[in-house]
DNA sequence: TTTAGTGTGTGACAAACATCACAGTTATGA
DNA sequence: TCATAACTGTGATGTTTGTCACACACTAAA
């Protein structure tokens, strides 16, 4: 259950059960069901959320009234509206269920508290900052490289069960290309 | 001259001048120009680098020849094949000089022997890290978003001195469309 | 069962963008 | 200074993709 976030963790550090137990103390859990938001655009962003299990989805809502998927997340990922939780400033993004979703959240507060109070804490969370960053320049270059063809058969490839678990128009939304055009492209 | 370096980090974190002696001594300093390469695709990724002066492009040569610009990096920026330097593989982008730079780079044995040696240090990179990650995300959004030409006009609005700076090719190249396509929508 | 909502494929057309070709200009180095 | 390369704009044309429209499941709730 929260052995989760510990062996995410002692993937990268290793923790005694005495600072597991730190740790997770500065942590809620929360459970939400499909279609709840747990980040509501245009108010404040409370936590950054460790998924335990269901899947979300990040979307900005443009001005046309058109939704795009910034990105997913699954078990064992990270995700907030980071520009507005660490600027603690209103969420441009929203959070959303997909599924039933557990997650465990953390407030800024409580993850400065724990970077600066533990410096094991601060070494993984830079860590995954770093691994962070990488993934999205990788999303950066399938955009400049890559066709719509091109970054569908690398999702494919990469996350093929995505393509079960999700309807095509939030992967068509998550690639940039319309529902129809998606459809096109897998016949 | 390397104040710029103490400044920048000052503006995270303070630093006395024997802190700061010691977080230079695990930097070299370096001199390029114009056309100089610092990472080239197929090497090993020794240094992350900080600009001091000059610019340079971030590219990722496809298997057309062509060339795409995943970033810019000017004065204040850090930069590199952030995937290869921090996996100690070969590179899969290469670093280029646009203009004669001068950068103070850091190997990944400093990197990570400064993070845990001077937790001030590490703090910083966090949050240097968080920012870039947040930056890259805005740009992931960007592509998903906006047309061509909101990106030209954002672009245009937020880094004004780089249309100067740079031939309209790499401009094109950043934003993802042909240098015709950008050529046609500055009118 | 009916009804409404959601998800999916496909045709017809329009808009955005890439590509190829060419010309004119400005840098740059021998 | 001259020769060459690099940079930029613009027309013609074709490809890719978006938009609108419609049909047909499939699901969930009354």
């Amino acid at each position: 259950m929260s052995h989760q976030l510990r062996k995410h963790i002692e993937e990268v550090v290793a923790l005694n059960d005495e600072e597991y137990a730190f740790v997770l103390s500065h942590f809620s859990k929360k459970a939400y069901r499909k279609h709840d938001f747990l980040i509501r655009r245009g108010e404040p962003v409370k936590y950054c959320y460790f998924v335990i299990s269901g899947l979300l989805k990040l979307i900005y809502d443009d001005a046309d009234g058109k939704q795009h998927i910034a990105s997913f997340a699954m078990e064992n990922w990270w995700e907030s509206d980071f520009a507005a939780y660490f600027a603690q400033s209103k969420a441009q993004l929203s959070l959303q269920c997909i599924e039933d979703t557990h997650v465990l959240g953390i407030s800024l507060e409580n993850y400065n508290k724990l970077a600066a109070d533990f410096s094991k804490m601060e070494h993984f969370f830079l860590k995954k900052s770093n691994a962070g960053h990488i993934a999205s320049q990788k999303r950066i270059l399938s955009f400049l490289t890559s066709s719509a063809k091109e970054r569908y058969e690398q999702l494919l490839k990469e996350h093929p069960s995505l393509f079960q678990r999700l309807p095509k128009t939030l992967l068509a939304s998550y690639l940039g290309v319309s529902r129809e055009t998606l459809s096109r492209l897998s016949s």
